[in-house]
DNA sequence: TAGTGGTCTAGACCACTCC
DNA sequence: GAGTGGTCTAGACCACTAA
């Protein structure tokens, strides 16, 4: 089985509209960072000449992209790659860290990594078969040297290789801007399941509270562009102070 | 002030660009009833011939529509009013209800049922005058008996007058269909915002709970397809055995 | 076979940005 | 003023549905 690369280009059925095969060529030439972010891409003319069809069919292409939010287009000026503002987007659930309102990013220190496979339950929730290899990661998030979250990290190892090559204290404090510098992956969904349940010793060590203190778990399966599950997470974090917020639809 | 009819047609600016006026058209022609689900709209040619616009705007504005699920397109048929489900949308968020991964509708108690007016912490969420007229439900939702969710919901009085004059006993399991069919509001998306508190005695008593046990609290603003504030609601059930599951972005 | 939406063309003019 | 995306036209042909 041939380990599938994100720089390979999408293979495009011939039978897909053409619109859909532009957004396909468009897409991949993005994760191969043909186009930098904060440059523009070429003009609509330009596109519909390259791809030698009319202006509306390369329209039609973009409009798909800018509304999964991977491009961003602008009246005047053109068509960029939209850098993908992590305090915005998935970031925006931990509003509660911040009791004046303002965003801040929690540090984050790297307990463990290491070289595992996935348990049942993790692959299962990432669509892959059980056992395959896998890195796991183990970290703390704390906001003025106060424990706020513990963080259990499992990454299909094909494609997040790389990161092995990282001495983690240069992690950073957040890990989708590495996965995109490193791997060349990114994140741009996620599906999320809540629940709620007593802090085991380990937990409570971690995070710094009673054991047995109520404590949120926050299950999330981060996917690609292609709708892939790239990272399956648990993070954990005391129930008190905690605050979720979400659009729906 | 003229409380705002949901039945009136939207004054849409004539600076708005074409698709834009015959999305609202067409929107509008929705809330008042003019064409029931089931039933297809007139084909994308007549819609462009009746607005004096070529098939292409036409087009532009059925596809907003049905980008924000108002409206389904098939192929061959025709376009048609999309039955909301409230089962997957809204719905899905308390599948931890169902033990066997069915989905099943709680039965709903009204407790209450009052002419109040709207909070101050309301009216901010719901972007309206602190002290506007308000109708405030209080109700139990439970599953086999046993008490899960105990909500508390108000809405503006202008547009749910008519809830007024059913008899609460007859409102049913589920609210948005209640709304749609006698106030002519859709509901179609929302925001909320998860938090855990202790359970107070009062809260304790509806949901069965020892007092002081850990309960988690929905806070939710739903909004209508102009994206206003329709319904604000407070949802507490207990921390135990509870999951929310989202998608994100 | 008739009618629907799905895709696509090859332009046009407008609104906006930047120089 | 030159160049960008935003809107719009007046068609065309294709894929699919239903009688």
């Amino acid at each position: 089985m041939t380990p599938p690369s994100p720089f390979s280009p999408a293979p495009s059925d011939d039978r897909l509209p053409r619109y859909h095969r532009i957004r396909d060529a468009l897409q991949s030439e993005i994760a191969a960072h043909t186009w930098r972010p904060g440059q523009p891409l070429p003009t609509e003319t330009e596109l519909a000449k390259n791809h030698g069809v009319s202006i509306g069919t390369v329209r039609k292409a973009v409009d798909s992209l800018v509304a999964d939010g991977v491009l961003e287009r602008f009246q005047g000026k053109g068509t960029f790659i939209r850098r993908p503002d992590f305090q915005s987007s998935l970031f925006r659930f931990f509003r509660h860290l911040s009791v004046d309102g303002t965003v801040r990013i929690p540090e984050s220190r790297i307990l463990k990594r290491e070289e595992t496979t996935m348990p049942a339950a993790v692959a299962t929730a990432m669509n892959c078969s059980p056992g395959a290899a896998a890195i796991r990661l183990l970290r703390v998030r704390s906001l003025d040297g106060k424990p706020l979250l513990a963080e259990d990290i499992f990454l299909p190892r094909a494609r997040f290789a790389p990161l092995l090559d990282i001495d983690p204290r240069e992690f950073g404090d957040l890990l989708y801007p590495l996965y995109e510098q490193y791997c060349g992956v990114i994140v741009t969904s996620a599906r999320e399941t809540l629940s709620a349940e007593a802090a085991t010793v380990r937990h409570a060590k971690l995070l710094e509270l009673e054991p047995g203190a109520p404590v949120i778990v926050i299950e999330r399966v981060a996917l690609g562009l292609d709708r892939h599950p790239l990272e399956w997470r648990q993070s954990r974090g005391s129930a008190d102070q905690f605050r979720y917020h979400v659009e729906i639809r």
